[in-house]
DNA sequence: GACTTGTTCTAGTTGCAATAGAACAAGTAG
DNA sequence: CTACTTGTTCTATTGCAACTAGAACAAGTC
C-alpha cells in the first residue's frame, strides 16, 4: 500500500498513518491477513520515528483494524472489510454542505469531534 | 448567547468559540445586526485571555459571520441567517457512520481534513 | 475630548508531537 | 536451545502552536 503523509500538516503524523491505513482497506488495498510492514521497517522508509508508527499502530490495534503481536507484526482483521461507503458518502455530503455554508475547517472540526463526544 | 468551551477539550479554546457562535447562528439565538460581547469583557467573563478572544473574532471574520470594526465591536451579518440544517444533517450521518464502521474521532478528523482540502 | 474597542507588538509559559536511544519481552524460525 | 524478529516500555530532548500577559496604538463612537 502506498503512505502518504504531509509532515507539514496539522495533524499529527501518527493520526494521518492510521488515517491511511484506514484508506488502503476501504480501497481494498488491504485485506484481512495481510501483514503490515514492522514498525521499525516503516520507520525507516517513510523516514519517521520509530515511537510515531507504533503510535500510528496502537491506534489501529485499538480500532479494531489490526492485531499486534510481537514477533509477527501488525495483522489486518476481518474489520478490515467493513464497507466504508457510508463513511466516504456522509464525508462528501458534509464538506458540501460545509463549503455552501462558508465553514471553516476548523469550526468543522470543533463540531464534528463535539459530535462524536455525544 | 452561551459560551460552552472546554478548556481540557483538545481542540484550540479560539476554535471552540467559533464554533458556539456558528452553533448559536443555527439556533437563531444570534441574528444578522446583533453584537457580540466586546472581546475583553468576554475574556473576563470567561476568564481567558483577550488575544484568545479575539482570535476566535478573527476567525469569525474570515468566515462572513460577523464585522469588526474598532469602538464598535463585532457585528453579527446576514450570513448569519444562513439555514445550518444541511450541515447538521450531515454531521449526525457521518458520526452515524462513523460509529459503525469503528472509525475514532482521530482518525476522521484526518478524513476530514483530508476531504476539505480537497 | 473622553471613551470604547479592535489591532499590533513583544515576551514568557505550557503541553503535545516527534525524535532519539536503550533495554526488555514475547513470539518465530532454524 | 539459540538467534532473530518485532512490539513494549522507559527516559530524555527538541520544536512548535496555543495560550497568557502587558503595553502601545488606531479608528471609530458618544
Amino acid at each position: 500500500m502506498l503512505w502518504r503523509i504531509d509532515p507539514a500538516g496539522d495533524e499529527p503524523l501518527y493520526a494521518q498513518l492510521a488515517a491511511q491505513a484506514h484508506i488502503a482497506a476501504a480501497r481494498n488495498e488491504l485485506r484481512p491477513g495481510d501483514r503490515l510492514p514492522a514498525a521499525r521497517e516503516l520507520a525507516d522508509s517513510l523516514d519517521l520515528n520509530v515511537h510515531t508508527v507504533l503510535k500510528a499502530y496502537q491506534q489501529l490495534r485499538d480500532e479494531g483494524l489490526i492485531e499486534l503481536r510481537r514477533g509477527r507484526g501488525a495483522v489486518v482483521t476481518a474489520r478490515a472489510a467493513t464497507d466504508m461507503s457510508p463513511v466516504q458518502k456522509a464525508l462528501v455530503a458534509l464538506v458540501d454542505a460545509a463549503r455552501s455554508a462558508n465553514i471553516s475547517t476548523e469550526t468543522l472540526t470543533v463540531l464534528l469531534k463535539e459530535a462524536m463526544s455525544r
